[in-house]
DNA sequence: TGTACATCAGTGAACGCGCGTTCACTGATGTAC
DNA sequence: TGTACATCAGTGAACGCGCGTTCACTGATGTAC
């Protein structure tokens, strides 16, 4: 690698200053009001000069999209990679928590990942590899507990209909090795549930209903990874 | 009450055009673009003409709001009241069932109600009670098979913490009556599970994992209706 | 039943705003000899 | 090391657009006597 020239440095840390703008804005009205006059506003230019960085406003959300999902996959990795291998209940509940926490945090730009689609925006094909980190994070959860034969029964298996089998079969190759499809169903549902509960907590719909929304994420990822048949370590 | 005079009849069925051509829009491009100016238009009207009928676009949302929880709610509804009542695994197919349709049948308007929030649009309280019609048909199969002694003993509850317990004795007392802490425990859980899957359906998030949707639809709701301990008739 | 006045739906122009994107330009940085 | 040319970041004006909301108005409908 050659060294860097001025205009190479420069260049690298405003297109970081325009993101971080837009992740301001972001946070603060959320992606569908993006706007790119307001961020080059922020950054000190004027907005004919993003178009150097970036082609087009859906380019931009696309760069913090991609941004996003690392972030959130990276924050579902550390936290595995925190906890003992030898206890499964105890890593579904840090990645789970590490969801949460990040989702708390970043509440817009979750919603731009898990909420509705920004109406007119297309997400490309290059956001598929960032957006399975996190995903892969709480797979491999389940897999590595298949894999060293630490599952309990979990909740009763439904009869699952061959086609069914044949398909959760290939999501196994790609994202649980080892892993039978059953115990590949029983993933996918409390995932589904995960992301149901975060949701559920930044778009209010636990308003009136739950309040100590800690201790009723812990139980519940908890109950959750009963469901698997996570046995705590 | 008195005979409707024309005006009044005018008014409603005017009413009905606005809000029938603002779902259509919303249908079209998503609710955070709804331009009150191209409802207007379609309906024929002057833009400034709609303000005889909605004070500001917030309560042409509002309005469209309450109507989008009415109608899922009413869906859910009578998928429960055509389902017998000895069947509880039954009636929350049914009703999980009804949720899904009615989502993929309203794709945007689903996403107005379970999606991200409508920036800088906060919904007013008289949304709640509409909105809690779909989760009060959810409850009432859990309720109804609780008070009927019906329930078998489900997931093997977490110890619960007494705040945490205290709450869900207030929520049973909502909407579980006659359900203790752990009836109603689980039945949150499968609440936040039958919404975060659909949700991931709508908003892209099983694509290249699960095809087959309506079988992992089924089998998951199936198996989260085992979590909870509901019997199959 | 007819008249006088009050109510209200709809009009059309206007206000003030912000947006994404394009384009010809200037001046600084980089490259080849 | 110095010069000549190419590359590229940033400027400022402009295009064309649509938006929510207000306001004074006209004419139709409703109401009271």
């Amino acid at each position: 690698m050659p060294a860097k020239t001025a205009r190479e440095r420069a260049r690298a840390e405003i297109t970081g200053e325009i993101k971080e703008a837009a992740r301001r804005r972001i946070a603060a009205q959320g992606a569908v009001g993006l706007s790119l006059r307001a961020v080059a506003r922020d950054v000190g230019l004027v907005s004919s000069a993003v178009y150097r960085y970036f082609p087009s406003r859906d380019d931009l959300i696309t760069a913090l999209l991609v941004d996003a999902y690392n972030d959130i996959g990276r924050a579902a990795e550390e936290a595995l990679a925190a906890t003992p291998a030898d206890d499964p209940a105890a890593r579904w509940r840090a990645v789970t928590r590490a969801i949460r926490h990040w989702a708390l945090a970043h509440r817009h730009e979750y919603a731009l990942l898990y909420g509705s689609p920004v109406p007119g925006y297309r997400a490309p094909e290059l956001t598929i590899g960032p957006a399975s980190r996190v995903t892969g994070a709480l797979a491999s959860v389940v897999a590595d507990a298949a894999r060293a034969g630490d599952l309990t029964a979990g909740s009763p298996a439904p009869a699952l209909p061959p086609a069914l089998r044949d398909e959760l079969v290939r999501v196994a190759d790609v994202a649980l090795p080892g892993s039978p499809p059953d115990v590949v169903f029983r993933a996918l549902v409390a995932w589904t549930q995960v992301f149901g509960l975060v949701s559920f907590e930044l778009f209010g719909h636990l308003e009136n209903v739950v309040e100590d929304r800690v201790t009723f994420f812990d139980r519940a990822t908890a109950a959750m990874a009963g469901f698997v048949g996570l046995p705590a370590g």
